[in-house]
DNA sequence: AAACTGACTTTTTTACGAATTTGGTCAAAT
DNA sequence: ATTTGACCAAATTCGTAAAAAAGTCAGTTT
């Protein structure tokens, strides 16, 4: 069976990564990504099956990166409310940095390419687990009561994408968003973050 | 100076809405329109300006029921939590009803035609407002704390449209959303709705 | 004069084949 | 096991001509 040297996989998803990230899936050819590595396009074949396989591990790479961030957190002894406002900056900050991740949130708007598509559903799938696990959790620490953890769960998710959209919308066109508009939008997700942990919390709290 | 007969203004923007709302802005030509009222295209150059104005003129009266709709509840003697459930119940009979105001909110996301951009841009402006005022009447009457209306106002606008493209994804691609899921969406705006007030509420409340 | 029309011009969209680019394969080389 | 250049096939771009739609206007009707 082929080894297929590991060294070289992920310095091939690097380069690809680096392209997606700079000009989208649609407009990095494979020559790029070869000329990158100084090799051949021809070698990039002997790695992976086609492009889009590459696309889809640089994304599911990316998305695994904010997945593991947020496990890491689930293991943590938190608050309910810490857990959720530190969600919502793990989020912010991942879509921020997380280049491939955030462009293909954005693309799946229209974009109507089957791997765009198929890669966010995963992701919003993924993502919705790990919030209803901290809310699984919240209700079993007594800290939230017993709502219905779906529900909830895609309220946040959709409201914290609607978030992230508001303020893509009010940076002009096609420029990256300015600092202050990153600033106010992270603002908005961790106010958000409270208001529905003080919203599903037990105790009548405020912050 | 010349009258324009009302009537012939308004059949002209009926006849232009039913056909903007199965065919959409571009797909809707003007000779459509004019066999519809069984009149020759050039009349309604005599009435309109171009087709632009004919669509702003439609989507802008789309907007406007809203508007009053919400403008009729400001003038209501209601306690904040409820204004904020009628808004969003309001807010998503409005969005599922108005064809052409619903679709242009869509298409702002992905036609980069500055005719939907501005309308879009100027719809979300009167939103804000909107939502501003009836933070202003909570924070007046005592009900609510003395929070940044516009920050607040910009976060709920951003959720609630969220909400809305939340559940428009899931329903698969073009098709209307089910009416379960519309149900669900409403519910989850009328609970978004209420964790809001109570997030800036001066009591300590629960639904 | 206000309301309208058919014929007309201009602009935009569509259709489509050729040219080019790109994705992907493979036998041979290292 | 790994890489490559040559090659093919599929997709994209490009130029352009035909079709369709937007928009104009002199002149007619009411």
């Amino acid at each position: 069976m082929e080894k297929k040297s590991d060294k070289k996989l992920s310095d091939i998803l690097q380069a690809a990564r680096r392209r997606f990230a700079k000009q989208g899936l649609s407009k990095t050819t494979m020559n790029e990504i070869a000329e990158d590595l100084g090799t051949s396009k021809a070698a990039l074949y002997y790695y992976f099956k086609d492009k889009e396989q590459i696309y889809r591990e640089v994304v599911a790479s990316e998305q695994q990166q904010f997945i593991e961030l947020i496990q890491g957190l689930l293991e943590r002894k938190l608050p309910l409310a810490e857990k959720l406002k530190i969600y919502a900056d793990h989020r912010f900050t991942s879509f921020r940095d997380l280049v491939n991740l955030s462009k293909l949130s954005f693309d799946s708007l229209f974009r109507f390419r089957p791997v765009i598509q198929d890669l966010m559903k995963e992701f919003k799938k993924k993502e919705l687990v790990l919030i209803e696990k901290i809310l699984e959790q919240g209700i079993a620490s007594g800290e939230a009561r017993n709502i219905d953890k779906r529900f909830y769960a895609e309220l946040f998710a959709s409201s914290m994408a609607g978030l992230r959209l508001g303020s893509l919308r009010k940076s002009e066109s096609d420029k990256d968003p300015s600092p202050a508009s990153l600033k106010n939008q992270r603002a908005q997700m961790l106010t958000l973050a409270e208001l529905f942990s003080n919203g599903i919390s037990r105790k009548r709290s405020r912050v």
